[in-house]
DNA sequence: CCCATACTCAAGTTTCCACTTGACAATTCA
DNA sequence: TGAATTGTCAAGTGGAAACTTGAGTATGGG
């Protein structure tokens, strides 16, 4: 199993560059060469390795060569490592959020 | 309404950062301030103000002066932003995997 | 009024990151 | 086989980013 480990740190690094986030869009409408996926990206096509290389270990994408070709294509447990970090972020301020309505209505009642 | 627009770039490069990415996580608990943010990083306080600068304007976090201190707390937009550009993503991935699945029936009925 | 607190600001340093270049390797196909 | 395609590798460059230092400002308590 060819599968790397999902290292938030590392997947949240990957997607602070407009570059890669705009190769993991492409990616998740299906698989891709790395000079297709380098046409529509005004950088050389080294660069585009470069990220990839950062895409994969991140687990955010994974690439299988065949031939002379490498097919790049999405991972989603990164994107999946990611997303719940923000709605992890996301539920503890619900929560706060919550229980600051609670002790108005109690308040509220006090006053009456 | 001083809300500043939320830009991903900017969202996304500034949870690039884990530094940055722990004072999200550490507002998410409830407002709090500067030097209070401070305290548990292994940064100088003057450092503290930089990430929280960028994490303004990039929409993931308000902050308020009254008196000396400044009062930190979570933009849910900014989160919110974040997420959304996740989901959409994964949905896409999720509609061409659909497709996919929908595909091999087919192919599997005229098999029969 | 004075001192401590809680930042604020500007400048400088250092490290990291994206990107390029140029040479090279492997594969496909005419 | 020879040329084109597709990618790989290593080294170098420029600029951005993170952090520090040091000095300064405004506020609040005793």
């Amino acid at each position: 199993m060819p599968k790397r480990k999902v290292d938030i740190n590392r997947v949240f690094h990957a997607l602070g560059d407009p570059t890669r986030r705009a190769i993991v869009q492409q990616l998740s409408r299906g698989p891709m060469s790395v000079s297709r996926l380098a046409l529509p990206l005004a950088i050389t096509l080294a660069a585009v390795v470069q990220h990839l290389q950062i895409l994969e270990e991140s687990g955010l994408v994974r690439t299988e060569k065949s031939g002379r070709v490498r097919t790049c294509s999405i991972e989603p447990a990164g994107l999946s490592a990611a997303g719940k970090w923000i709605e992890d972020c996301r539920t503890t301020w619900e929560q706060r959020f919550d229980r600051l309505g609670k002790l108005l209505e109690e308040s509220d009642e006090e006053q009456r």
